[in-house]
DNA sequence: CCGGACATCTGGTCAGACCAGATATTTTGT
DNA sequence: ACAAAATATCTGGTCTGACCAGATGTCCGG
């Protein structure tokens, strides 16, 4: 099965996407075994180079495994959720908030019961940078994702860091976070600086429960600015 | 600077490091051409066709762009943060645990309340399939995890299905499930199986405190069941 | 000053060769 | 006959050098 000639893709990526449906159609199986790659650039009649440099696209994408000397095997499905997470649907900004409220919490709490004193210095810092921001400033949002991320680097558990990270992603947090950005007062973006201290003073205290509080308290008032904003938002 | 000789990775993979750290210190910026490829070998004492399939494999890492004629390109870095990532440390177990004990509860007691009759049903599908699994089928931890998946497509909220996928993803569980797995015995497995009866029955019944109960107590029981595994393994 | 023809630079692809590690096969020693 | 060692062979890993086509830059003629 010769390659078409109407295509004005890469060479590399052409053979990489007929390999990866072979493998997608079950033609190959995940442990199998593809062809050599000298035998390959017979069959599709090209060079040996080209089939080189699909397969390292298949391999850089989590397709096949290439072990020298032995073969180039299709990986195991029990792996990269790629797909899967593609198929994922973004979160909308009440669906990471419902998520924040349940694990922010936690972690303010484990931080206030595990933070060295480094991590409460770097806290106090990111907190200093934020509340000398204005209201207007495009930096307080990072910011403000830089106190979050101390903070769970501070609960001390790797696991709910991930989560954080992932809470506050690109794929989670684009529209939310612009959306509550473009409508942000001076006095409601004080009012944010405020929670933020109470979380820092409790994390300070060592006060699991009045951390867990003041964060609870926190995404709380998030939700409702964030409700208000997108009732405005959308009866425009 | 020429390439290490101790080095056994691949040499793609080396050139393709290197370069990505000259992009990341800054040498190279958003936008910038990369020196030719001819001019790359000779830099970096290698072969042109080893530079191609470093520059094939940053293409498919989306790091650059390589234009046909003109050059490659350092791509914007509006995209995703590959860094962050793999900055993170692996989560052991018990923080996986922790962290699961945390969400899954709230997911199922959410998917007690919004799941819908098709997601019921291939709730319990997956159920059986897993009744049916002995102690030793190493497919198991697949209908488990299906199990879990499904119940966060239930839940109607995507950023926790979100958190469960990321909980239960290959950078988490890669040991722990193995451990888990190695010291099961017959009747651990099918007290397991009881425990995600219950969720099903619960979540059947649209019952959002007793799937949220269940779920607690599966997570719970397992994390004994582990630490009990975790003795053994490591005592040894 | 502008536009087109040409020289040149870039990636795209190919052919064939040699090396080293992994594997399969055969031979050898008991 | 069997197991272990030596070997033949297969596989990917890398290199050299060549030619093509599209993109770019240059320079000359209008």
């Amino acid at each position: 099965m010769p390659i078409e000639s109407i295509d004005s893709r890469r060479l590399y990526r052409q053979i990489a996407d007929q390999l990866y449906q072979l493998i997608e159609s079950g033609e190959y199986r995940a442990g199998d075994r593809l062809p050599a790659e000298r035998a390959l650039a017979q069959q599709l009649k090209v060079s040996r180079p080209s089939v080189r440099e699909a397969l390292i696209a298949l391999e850089v994408e989590g397709v096949v495994e290439i072990r020298g000397g032995a073969g180039v095997f299709v990986v195991d499905r029990a792996k990269q959720p790629t797909a899967e997470k593609e198929s994922l649907t973004i979160p909308g900004p009440f669906e990471v908030l419902m998520a924040r409220d349940l694990i922010e919490p936690e972690v303010a709490s484990l931080a206030a019961k595990h933070a060295t004193a480094e991590q409460v210095k770097a806290l106090a810092v990111a907190f200093g940078e934020m509340a000398c921001c204005s209201a207007s400033d495009p930096a307080r949002v990072e910011y403000d994702r830089q106190f979050h991320f101390l903070l769970g680097e501070a609960c001390a558990n790797s696991a709910l860091e991930l989560m954080l990270h992932t809470l506050w992603g690109p794929r989670t947090d684009p529209l939310y976070i612009k959306l509550e950005d473009h409508f942000h007062t001076e006095s409601i973006w004080q009012n944010a600086i405020l929670e933020h201290r109470e979380i820092l003073e409790a994390i300070r205290a060592h006060d699991p429960k009045a951390a867990r509080e003041a964060m609870r308290k926190h995404i709380r008032r998030a939700e409702k600015r964030f409700a208000s904003n997108w009732q405005n938002a959308t009866r425009e």
